[in-house]
DNA sequence: GTCTATATGGAGATAGAC
DNA sequence: GTCTATCTCCATATAGAC
């Protein structure tokens, strides 16, 4: 009995910490290395080994590095959807607010994982038509709501004259993308270039928070 | 006498077409398949075919894939500087203009290579202390020059009223930086989403000059 | 499901003739 | 300087015992 409960407390706190099972502890690791050193330069050791598993249990799981790789991609996309649509849903909150909001929301993100970005930019400028076709396999699409609804709420913006007209809604989210993606890209340059520790910059991507967005503000402000 | 003459027009020719020997050759082509496919992904045998010269020569000139690799990320950075410090040292010309300026060139030179700017994303946020100390190995450090001249202007021209007090130079910088690369970067994307042709997408590109320039003029406008 | 051992192929790099 | 042939290593992937 209480050797059971024992056992069960156990696999519980296990699973806070890095997956139940062989399958999410691998998961979890392949997030990880691809992330930091992308497809070609992750090794499939490397990932058992941060998992802690034996190497043919990667293939037993997902048939092949390329399946892995995509099943890693997905997982991460479909993380981050629902979060930005979220935002955009809520009703009663200004459109300011809004933007406030996703910049915070973006510059967390890749902050939190700090390889995103990477991950992002890297296979995004790759091999484009893929991604696209993995990200439209995603759920349902969730992906494919975003625009339509970022779109209206920019156009809905301009309407109102709350933003300026000669702003169009693919470059504003383009825009904003770029601010949060590119810094957390190139942070590690950035910070020996200014030459300042990690706290400063954790402290300088912190504020960017709120000078990114004072500066999407001031630009898109009739 | 004619016969020299044919044969050095011959040699003139191919120099503007794909450099005159084989060590041009390779590097034009590392420069290529590098910016395309990255460090790891390349292939030797990829370049020479590229080049049309045997894969051995690629070691016999550089040594190693990785000195070769070096070696065209060092010629790249050290062809763009120059360009962006003169648009900062021409003097009798508004900072404003000079944006203007910074952004078209950026946009452009992102344009025209257009996996330049995966290069820089990729290595760049892969290993940022090598990057750094390759970057500052180039000529005298050239690019060491440009932070703080734009660091100067940019306090020049808060100090004139021309600039927002509350915009901190590096910030601005990075955010000029971003606007401008990683739209190019995430061009296959973007095109596929919002369903547009090349021709489009090139206008697009084109027409971000002006907007982008714009959008960094309103936000920074005091 | 999990392990050990191994097959298989492909990559960077070099030797050595010309 | 340029080529062919080859070495060596290592990564993905699988076979097969447990």
């Amino acid at each position: 009995m209480s050797e059971n409960e024992s056992k069960e407390q156990k696999e519980k706190d296990m699973k806070i910490e890095k997956g139940n099972n062989t399958e999410e502890k691998i998961l979890a690791s392949a997030k990880r290395i691809f992330f930091q050193k992308g497809l070609k330069g992750a090794r499939m050791q490397e990932i058992a080994d941060d998992a802690e598993v034996n190497k043919a249990m990667l293939h037993y799981y997902f048939r092949s590095k390329e399946r892995l790789f995509e099943k890693v991609f997905q997982d991460s996309i479909a993380n981050v959807t629902p979060r930005v649509t979220e935002v955009f849903l809520e009703e009663s909150v200004s459109f300011q607010v809004k933007i406030g909001r996703l910049v915070g929301l973006l510059v967390d993100l890749f902050a939190e994982e700090p390889f995103l970005s990477n991950f992002f930019a890297n296979e995004l400028a790759r091999n484009p038509d893929k991604i696209f076709d993995l990200v439209l396999d995603i759920e349902g699409g969730a992906i494919g709501q975003i625009i339509p609804i970022l779109n209206q709420q920019i156009l809905e913006a301009i309407e109102v004259g709350k933003v300026k007209s000669t702003i169009r809604p693919a470059e504003l989210m383009l825009n904003i993308f770029s601010l949060c993606l590119l810094p957390m890209l190139s942070k590690g340059l950035v910070q020996r270039t200014l030459g300042i520790d990690d706290n400063h910059m954790d402290r300088f991507m912190q504020k960017r928070k709120r000078t990114v967005t004072q500066f999407v503000l001031d630009a898109i402000r009739p």
